[in-house]
RNA sequence: GGGGAGGUUCCCGAGCGGCCAAAGGGGGCAGACUGUAAAUCUGUUGGUUACACCUUCGAAGGUUCGAAUCCUUCUCUCCCCA
């Protein structure tokens, strides 16, 4: 098995580390928050600009890719990285989240999952094989796996029903990614719903299969904070420490620090992207929405101490004017904002845990953070 | 001075006898957004002792069972010609 992460530090009584992911794209440190760009581009910001940041791992999704442009295009421009000029690592989604967030478009089978496209209506069949091949076309640096994402509040056997094929899937993907050749990196993902017997189960049966990562899927997709920590933390401690750990679907700094506090190396949202061009934008005190009348009259920049552009240049004043005149700046500047807050954040965080103050962090970072909502 | 158009709820603007506390925008307020069908979506926006009542459509009178809607006078605004 791939060995690509090395923890470089754990804090001694909680299971939070820090640690170094190894790509062919180079060296990411952890914990990691990574930008989505669905369609291979982060929405609202310049890919170089999200590398000077420092982001050098972002997601985008095979479901999306394989739809438009389609395979042949990526295939013509010899993969993403090329065809985007973003030369530092990617990971891709397999479409599992489409077959959640899309379901009134498709069917899931055992051999795969018929979907009606989004765009134009067209149906086409998605295989867990189908779907390495793709990101083999990409040439992510790493691959998910398809897989079966449920909602909360599903009946057991239902849940259960999701999980085999899930698992059916995960070792058919791993099964074929080998037989063609192995390259770069797959990821398992732990499925299980919000069952206790499952959720062990999926943890156990994903590691054994041998993924050189693991993801935590089926979290943040409706339930309550308090079900997602539970289930974070339950699900955690079947996973094995010398494999890198992501949740797939967090982003704001309370569920990150949960995360992190479980021992998680990576994790992706996209309402730090979303949300910054609906007009809110994180703070140490919480998420403001700019475009509302209380800021007009404000000098004071978003973030005290945020070296992005927005905080750096303009008032929360002006960026409230610019969301109220529907500016197209004013969504790059908050994305840009909310990005660069995150990764600092993730740096506050890192730095935290080597100094082996990781808990106090967390705590002081919290009351402050939920204090004015 | 002559002719014309008009004053509607915070703003713009529909309504032109009952189904009007009054369409639709804007603005305000509140909320949502978490492996992106999202630079998006939802609710709310006269006052109360609220499934009912009260006050409101420039002002005052009037017609009518009933008026933002019809009539009279007043007042203000805008446009054209002198």
């Amino acid at each position: 098995m791939k060995k690509i992460h090395r923890v470089t530090h754990t804090h001694p009584s909680t299971n939070a580390r820090t640690g170094i992911l190894s790509l062919d794209h180079g060296e990411v440190v952890t914990p990691a928050f990574m930008p989505v760009g669905t369609n291979g581009t982060v929405k609202g910001i310049y890919h170089e600009h999200v590398r000077e940041m420092g982001y050098n791992l972002i997601l985008a999704n095979t479901y999306h890719l394989y739809l438009r442009p389609g395979v042949e295009v990526l295939k013509e421009f010899g993969g993403l990285h090329r065809f985007s000029n973003w030369n530092d690592n990617i990971l891709t989604d397999s479409g599992g989240f489409q077959v959640f967030s899309l379901s009134g478009l498709r069917k899931i089978r055992e051999e795969g999952v018929v979907f009606q496209s989004h765009i134009d209506g067209s149906r086409h069949m998605l295989t867990p094989e189908k779907v390495v091949d793709v990101q083999n076309v990409i040439g992510s640096d790493i691959m998910m796996v398809l897989d079966v994402c449920t909602a909360p509040e599903i009946p057991h056997r239902e849940a259960k029903t999701a999980w085999e094929t899930t698992r059916s899937w995960a070792q058919r993907s791993y099964d074929h990614w080998m037989r063609e050749g192995g390259e770069r990196n797959l990821f398992g993902i732990v499925q299980g719903n919000f069952y206790q017997d499952l959720r062990k189960e999926s943890a156990l049966a994903i590691s054994e299969i041998g993924f050189p990562g693991i993801a935590i899927g089926g979290l943040s997709v409706g339930e309550t904070a308090q079900q997602f920590a539970d289930y974070l933390a339950y699900t955690t401690q079947f996973l094995p420490a010398d494999r890198p750990r992501y949740v797939m679907g967090i982003g704001t700094p309370d569920y990150i620090l949960e995360a992190v506090a479980n021992g998680i190396d990576l994790f992706d949202c996209v309402l730090a992207t979303r949300s910054a061009r609906n007009g809110s934008v994180f703070t140490d005190d919480g998420m403001i929405q700019l475009k509302k009348a209380k800021h007009a009259y404000s000098q004071e920049p978003i973030q005290e101490g945020c070296t992005c552009r927005a905080c750096t240049q303009y008032s929360r004043g002006y960026m409230r004017h610019v969301f109220k005149a529907n500016e197209m700046i004013a969504g790059m500047l908050a994305t840009e904002h909310n990005l660069t807050y995150l990764h600092s954040f993730m740096h506050r965080i890192r730095t935290a845990i080597t100094e082996n103050r990781f808990p106090e962090f967390k705590k002081s970072f919290l009351e402050r953070y939920y204090a004015s909502s």
